[in-house]
RNA sequence: GCGAGAGUGGCGGAACUGGUAGACGCGCUGGACUUAGGAUCCAGUGGAGCAAUCCGUGGGGGUUCGAGUCCCCCCUUUCGCACCA
C-alpha cells in the first residue's frame, strides 16, 4: 500500500489512480476509526446532521448523495476548525414505499430492507463520507421502534394523543386505504380511480395545541427563509372573530358558530353556509327539503374528491332553516355547500357576497341578496356591486348602523366589541394546522402500543413490555376490510388486558413514518444504549443539532413534526431545549441536461457508474461545483472532466513540488484563496469555493514554474473537505503521518490577503473608459491626475469636470 | 387563484452593502508535443466592426454620476398550496 506510487514515473500525473487511492483510504479510515466520534468525551461537539434516506431497492439516488456530500463538506470543515464533529447516518426504512415495492416484487420487506441497507451502506462508504457508522440505526430495528412506541405513550400520558373518527382515502377499485402520498390530484396513483372518503377511528396528536408556539419560535431559528415561510403558511394563523348565529327549528335553538376574518362585514351577511359534513345538517333540515339535502350531502361527501377539488362552480342546497344575524336582527337562510370545508374553521361561514368572491358567485347562482357594507373611493352606499369588493385597505363601512364611516380596521375592533356585549361573538385566532393523524391501516410500521379491553377501553401497553414487535406475516397486503393486515392475525392481536388480564385486542394499525423520523436525531448519540431512548448527558452535550441539511420536500411536515415532538418532550422534562435544529438549510434539486430526472425518461444518474469512472473525489467535487448548493443545478456529464483535471493538476503539483520561498504573488493569491474558501464553506457556497481553488491552481501553474511546498500544502487542506481521499494521500506524501482531518485549517494573513495595488476603474459619465493600477489607498486628487495623464481616458474628458465621484479603492467617475 | 423563487454568452454558472458584467468550468477555435489521442500543455473565445468604437443581464418605463443589483408595469418559467372564510 505504501508503494502505491512508483517514484520512477516520468509523467507527473501518473500514479493517480482514483479508485486505488480511494479504496486505500477508505480502508485506512475504517482501520484507524478516524470517523468515529467519542460522543461521551468530546470537548467541543458539533452535530452535523443530514436527513436520513429511505433505503430503496434502486440504491442511492444522486440527489441523496448531493445532500450528503454537502453535509459532509460542512462537517469536515468544522472538524478542521477544531470541533469534534458527529456525522451520523441511518435509514428511514418503514413506510409505504418499502411495502409497495415488496408487494410488487413479491418479497417480504423484512428480507428486502436489510439487503437495501447493505447496498446503501456500500455506496455511502464508497462516496467517502465521514459518517460514524458505529452510531447508525434503522427505524425498522426493534431497538429503535421500541422507543418510537415509547414516544407515542408519552404523548398519550400528556393527553396529546387521542382517538377520533376521521376520513381516510379509499380507493374503490383497489379496495384499499391509501396514504396521502398515494393520492395524486384526488385519484389513486395506481389505477387513477377517484378516491373516496371512508370514516375510521384513528389516533391523532394534538399538534394544533402547539400552533402558536411552533409559529412564534420560527423567529428565533437560523433557517432558510423559504423554509420558515413554508412553515408559517402551513400553520396558517389568521386573526378574526368567531360569531354565533342562532337558528330556531321545531322549537329548538341551534347555535351555529362561524369563523371570519371580516367581522366588519357582519351587516352584509345575508345567508349562512355550512359544510355538507356539518353535524347540524340533519337537525336543521326541514322535512320538505330532506330529500334534496340528503342527495346533495351524499354526492359531495362520498363522491370523488377530484371534482370537489378541481371545480369552482358553486353548487348547494337550501336547508329550509333560518338563523338570526346578530348584527341586523334579520333572519337569513342557511344553505349547505361543498365550498365550505368541514376541516377549516368551524365548518360554517357567514356569507357576505358583497365582499367575498366565493360568496358573491354563490349568491349569483342562487339569487341571494347582495348587500354593500364597504365603500371604496368614489363609491356610494347605494352603488351596485358588479363583483365582490374585497379591497379593504381604504374601505369605509356603510349600511352598518352606528358603524358607518369607520375604517375597516376600526370596524373590526368595534363590531367585535358589540358582538361580545351581546354574547354573540369574540375575537378569535384560527389556525390551518390540523391535528396529526398517525394511524396507518398498513403493515410496514411500528404497531401502535395500545390494547383494547371491553372493561378498560384503550389501555396503553406498559413501557416495560415495549417493543410491541411487528410480527413476520406473509400476507401483508392491504385488503378491502379497511383495517390493517395485522387484524387478520388473531394469534398476534389477542392478548390479555394489562389492567385486568382478561382477553383483549391489540391496536392493529401502525404509526405514520413521520413519527419514526420525528425523533431520530435524539437517538443517534445514544445508539447502543438499551435502557433509555436518549441518554441525558449525551443529549445535553450534542443537542440541539448544530447544522441540519435536507430537502425542501420535508420543509413542512417532517420539520414541523420534529419540532412538535421535541417541544412535548421538553415540556415533560426529558429535554432542556424546545427547538431541535438550531440551523437548517435546504439543498436544491439536481436536474439532468436541463430536465427532471426520472426512471421513465431514463436519465437517472447512477452514482456507482460515475464513481467508478471518475472517482468519488471528482464526483463529489463536481456535484458541488455544478451549481449553488441551496439551489441545485444541472448535471452534465461533459463537465465532470473539469474537476477531474483540477484534481490531476493538484496531484501533479504536489509530486513536482520543490523547496524554497514561494513566489510573493502566488503566496498572496494563496492567502486570498484561504480566506475565500473559509468564507464560502459556512455559507454553503461550495461552487464558488471550488472556483476559487481552481483559480489559485491556475496562478500556481502560470509560467511553467515548479511550485514549492509552501504554495501547495495549504491547498491540500482546502481541498480536503471536497476531495478527502486525494487530500489524505497527498498529505501523506507531504510527510504527515496523521490524517489531514486531524490537522488545523490554514490561517490566512489578512495583510497579505488584501491587495496593495488595485485596479482603479475610471469612468467618464458613468461609462468605463479605462483602469489604472494604483496604490490601494490612493487619494482622489492623485487618482484624477493619474486618470488625466492617461490619453485613452483623457480624450473623453471633453469639458471641465462638473463632478467627481470617487469610491476609494474602487472607482473614479468623472462627470462632464 | 394564492404563496415562494428564477430569467445573465453556445452550455452550467460568477458578480460583496448599486461601482470593470460574464469569475470558474464545459464546449469551441488555433497552436505545441505526438505513430496516435476523447491524454497533456500554450493562446484565444458575449455580439457587431479592419479599427476607433458601439451594443449587450426576459420586455417596457423610472430613480441615480453610475442599475444584472433599487422602484413600477408586463411576459416567461420552476416549486409549493389549492374554494382556508
Amino acid at each position: 500500500m505504501n508503494n502505491a506510487v512508483n517514484p520512477n514515473v516520468t509523467e507527473e500525473t501518473a500514479g493517480y489512480d482514483p479508485s486505488q487511492v480511494e479504496l486505500k483510504w477508505q480502508d485506512a479510515w475504517r482501520d484507524r476509526d478516524i470517523n468515529t466520534t467519542d460522543v461521551a468525551n468530546a470537548p467541543d461537539p458539533f452535530y452535523a446532521l443530514m436527513m436520513f434516506p429511505y433505503p430503496s431497492a434502486e440504491g442511492l439516488h444522486v440527489g441523496n448523495l448531493f445532500a450528503f456530500v454537502g453535509n459532509d463538506i460542512y462537517g469536515r470543515f468544522q472538524r478542521l476548525q477544531g470541533h469534534n464533529v458527529f456525522e451520523p447516518l441511518g435509514y428511514d426504512a418503514f413506510g409505504i414505499h418499502s411495502e409497495n415495492y415488496a408487494l410488487k416484487v413479491g418479497k417480504h420487506p423484512m428480507d428486502l430492507i436489510p439487503q437495501n441497507i447493505a447496498n446503501f451502506r456500500r455506496q455511502l462508504e464508497r462516496a467517502g463520507l465521514m459518517v460514524d457508522w458505529s452510531k447508525s440505526l434503522s427505524t425498522t430495528d426493534p431497538d429503535y421502534y421500541k422507543w418510537t412506541q415509547w414516544v407515542f405513550l408519552q404523548l398519550l400520558k400528556q393527553g396529546l394523543a387521542y382517538k377520533k373518527q376521521a376520513a381516510v382515502n379509499w380507493c374503490p377499485s383497489c379496495k384499499t386505504v391509501l396514504a396521502n402520498e398515494q393520492v395524486i390530484g384526488g385519484a389513486c396513483e395506481r389505477c387513477d380511480t377517484p378516491v373516496e372518503q371512508r370514516f375510521l377511528s384513528q389516533w391523532f396528536f394534538r399538534i394544533s395545541d402547539y400552533a402558536q408556539r411552533l409559529l412564534a419560535n420560527l423567529d428565533t431559528l437560523d433557517w432558510s427563509e423559504t423554509t420558515k415561510t413554508a412553515q408559517r403558511n402551513w400553520i396558517g394563523r389568521s386573526e378574526g372573530a368567531e360569531i354565533s348565529f342562532v337558528a330556531k327549528r321545531n322549537g329548538e335553538e341551534h347555535e351555529i358558530r362561524v369563523f371570519t376574518t371580516r367581522p366588519d362585514t357582519v351587516f352584509g351577511a345575508t345567508y349562512l353556509v355550512i359544510a355538507p359534513e356539518h353535524p347540524l345538517v340533519a337537525r336543521l333540515t326541514g322535512a320538505l327539503y330532506k330529500s334534496a339535502v340528503d342527495q346533495y350531502v351524499a354526492r359531495s361527501t362520498k363522491q370523488d374528491l377530484v371534482s370537489r377539488k378541481t371545480t369552482t362552480e358553486k353548487t348547494g342546497v337550501f336547508t329550509g332553516a333560518f338563523a338570526i344575524n346578530p348584527a341586523t336582527g334579520q333572519e337569513i337562510p342557511i344553505w349547505i355547500s361543498d365550498y365550505v370545508l368541514m376541516d377549516y374553521g368551524t365548518g360554517a361561514i357567514m356569507a357576505v357576497p358583497g365582499h367575498d368572491e366565493r360568496d358573491f358567485e354563490f349568491a349569483k347562482v342562487f339569487g341571494l341578496p347582495i348587500v354593500r357594507v364597504v365603500c371604496g373611493e368614489g363609491e356610494e352606499p347605494t352603488t351596485p356591486l358588479e363583483t365582490a369588493f374585497t379591497e379593504n385597505e381604504r374601505g369605509v363601512i356603510v349600511n352598518s348602523g352606528r358603524f358607518d364611516g369607520m375604517t375597516v380596521a376600526t370596524a373590526k375592533r368595534e363590531i367585535i366589541t358589540m358582538l361580545q356585549e351581546k354574547g354573540a361573538g369574540k375575537s378569535f385566532v384560527n389556525y390551518r394546522l390540523h391535528d396529526w393523524c398517525i394511524s396507518r391501516q398498513r403493515y410496514w410500521g411500528p404497531p401502535i402500543p395500545i390494547i383494547y379491553c371491553d372493561e378498560h377501553g384503550a389501555v396503553p401497553v406498559p413501557e416495560k413490555d415495549l417493543p410491541v414487535l411487528l410480527p413476520h406475516v406473509d400476507d401483508f397486503k392491504p385488503d378491502d376490510s379497511g383495517v390493517s393486515p395485522l387484524a387478520r392475525h388473531e394469534d398476534w392481536y389477542r392478548v390479555p388486558c394489562p389492567e385486568c388480564g382478561r382477553m383483549a385486542r391489540r391496536e392493529t394499525d401502525v404509526s405514520d413514518t413521520f413519527l419514526d423520523s420525528a425523533w431520530y436525531f435524539l437517538r443517534y448519540p445514544s445508539v447502543g444504549i438499551d435502557e433509555v431512548p436518549f441518554d441525558a448527558s449525551l443529549t445535553q452535550k450534542w443537542l440541539p443539532v448544530d447544522s441540519y441539511i435536507g430537502g425542501n420536500e420535508h420543509a413542512v411536515l417532517h420539520l414541523l413534526y420534529s419540532r412538535f415532538i421535541t417541544m412535548v418532550l421538553h415540556d415533560m422534562g426529558f429535554l432542556t431545549f424546545e427547538e431541535p435544529f438550531t440551523r437548517f438549510r435546504a439543498h436544491g434539486l439536481i436536474i439532468r441536461n436541463g430536465a427532471k430526472m426520472s426512471k421513465s425518461r431514463g436519465n437517472v444518474v447512477i452514482p456507482d457508474h460515475y464513481i467508478e469512472k471518475w472517482g468519488a473525489d471528482a464526483f463529489r467535487t463536481y456535484l458541488m461545483f455544478l451549481g449553488p448548493f441551496e439551489e441545485g443545478g444541472d448535471f452534465r456529464d461533459a463537465s465532470i472532466s473539469g474537476v477531474k483535471r483540477f484534481l490531476d493538476r493538484l496531484w501533479a503539483s504536489v509530486n513536482a513540488m520543490g523547496d524554497g520561498q514561494g513566489d510573493p504573488e502566488v503566496i498572496r493569491k494563496l492567502h486570498q484563496t484561504i480566506r475565500k474558501v473559509g468564507e464560502d464553506i459556512p455559507k454553503l457556497s461550495y461552487n464558488t469555493a471550488i472556483a476559487a481553488m481552481m483559480e489559485y491552481m491556475n496562478a500556481l501553474r502560470r509560467g511553467e514554474r515548479t511550485p514549492v511546498r509552501a504554495e501547495v500544502e495549504p491547498l491540500v487542506q482546502l481541498v480536503s473537505p471536497f476531495a478527502p481521499h486525494i487530500a489524505e494521500e497527498l498529505w501523506q506524501k507531504l510527510g504527515y503521518n496523521d490524517s489531514v482531518f486531524n490537522s488545523k485549517w490554514p490561517q490566512y494573513d489578512a495583510a497579505l490577503a488584501s491587495e496593495e495595488k488595485i485596479e482603479l476603474v475610471v469612468q467618464v459619465n458613468g461609462k468605463t473608459r479605462g483602469k489604472l493600477s494604483v496604490a490601494r489607498d490612493i487619494e482622489q486628487d492623485a487618482a484624477v491626475s493619474a486618470a488625466m495623464g492617461d490619453p485613452a481616458i483623457a480624450k473623453f474628458v471633453t469639458a471641465e469636470p462638473r463632478k467627481i465621484i470617487f469610491v476609494p479603492g474602487r472607482l473614479l467617475n468623472i462627470v462632464v
